[in-house]
DNA sequence: AAATATTTGTCAGATAGCTGACAGTCAGAT
DNA sequence: ATCTGACTGTCAGCTATCTGACAAATATTT
């Protein structure tokens, strides 16, 4: 469970400096922590790349949510999906239209190529959501999130790998597609089982990665 | 819950006067009803599009897959996920190097405006799935994959829409995710309720799609 | 430091959907 | 016409997970 959709960076792209100009023609907009910025159904037919900030991504029915994935700088991302996009952090926003990308794409194939590359990530990523959402159960879930998590934005010290996760329970659920009370329930028993050991609120440390890895 | 990946199709842009040279570029494989045609692991960073026959498109743990769509005539694929590809029909691809598309394109930009498009509805496809899996329960991705069916394949007659699915139970369960054993009761809980009717083997007919629409 | 709000852990039902088992039905081969 | 193999329907038991409730812990505001 990655929470990252892609690893592959617009922004370098565009930093080139046959790009630069293009660069310039999009529109900055910056949102404040917790404000939605894209609901579905909205028809601007815009893509945008994260320039400051976190942003996530997410499916929603009533009061239920389900977490696709944690927007970070350098993230393209097109609006005509049925995804909510909210600000997880105050944030700024380089948007475009996607009719004017496809025009100067026209002329600069180098760029058609990273978006194709990065579309690709986006749907590999998918489908990766979907295969855990098929074929695993919440505890491993949630242990690949934490795996996730230790290699991509984990300290290593002397107690093991360290993670702080900027979630609270409800939205790490959200994410794993699970409840509240599930993922806390699972946690405890991994506390207990000595996979995870507690830092402090929201800190958890791995003593053994390949004791998570091979956890059940 | 839909089966086809992409109302696209790649073949008729390849068939412009302009990209016919092009087009006797890829090389066309043929294979048997039920063979695998991929599976993840493979190294080929290939792309191919569909000429002939229907493929299945799944993820497969152990024993239990789940179908992700049915490609068919003028889908094209990249082979690099980590799906499998099944033929479900005696089938034909055309199959081309990644590189040497990515070359293609440089030259053609209104063809990686093409793929662009395909990439952008295999996405959305896929939340489709994601959103489907977390949100709906089985009844429901049921009855949604039968009003799929007969807006795409069905045959208006007296009786209602009359639909014929190439599929045994099995299949359809791999398809919404979910067990042989549940979708058989929920289908005759369907025609006990009326919202279906039983034709024939594999032959159904939807008397009342609005019926079937608001069925819970 | 006290008061209020948010977040967490835990428990006790409720239930959707899985699994295995078995009999009944159908279709094609002989 | 009958045999064989595949597919279908149905039942019973099991389990993972959800929901609601409430107390305990932790943050935040006053």
């Amino acid at each position: 469970m990655k929470t990252k959709l892609s690893s592959i960076n617009l922004f370098t792209e565009l930093q080139k400096p046959e790009n630069v100009d293009f660069l310039a023609e999009f529109t900055p907009i910056s949102y404040k922590k917790r404000n939605l910025i894209y609901s579905p159904g909205h028809e601007d037919d815009i893509v945008f790349i994260v320039k400051k900030g976190r942003l996530r991504l997410y499916l929603a029915v009533e009061d239920k949510e389900f977490s696709l994935a944690i927007l970070e700088p350098g993230d393209i991302y097109p609006s005509h999906t049925r995804a909510h996009v909210e600000a997880l952090d105050d944030s700024t926003l380089l948007v475009m239209p996607t009719k004017r990308l496809h025009s100067y794409m026209a002329t600069h194939p180098a760029l058609s190529r990273t978006i194709i590359s990065i579309l690709g990530d986006l749907l590999k990523q998918s489908f990766s959501i979907i295969d855990s959402l098929v074929f695993k159960d919440i505890k491993q879930r949630l242990a690949d999130f934490f795996l996730y998590e230790a290699q991509h934005h984990g300290i290593q010290d002397s107690a093991g790998t360290t993670i702080q996760l900027d979630l609270n329970t409800t939205q790490l659920a959200a994410i794993i597609g699970s409840s509240r009370q599930t993922v806390s329930t699972i946690i405890s028993t991994m506390l207990k089982d000595g996979v995870l050991e507690k830092r402090g609120r929201n800190i958890y440390s791995i003593p053994n990665i390949d004791y998570l890895r091979s956890y059940r």
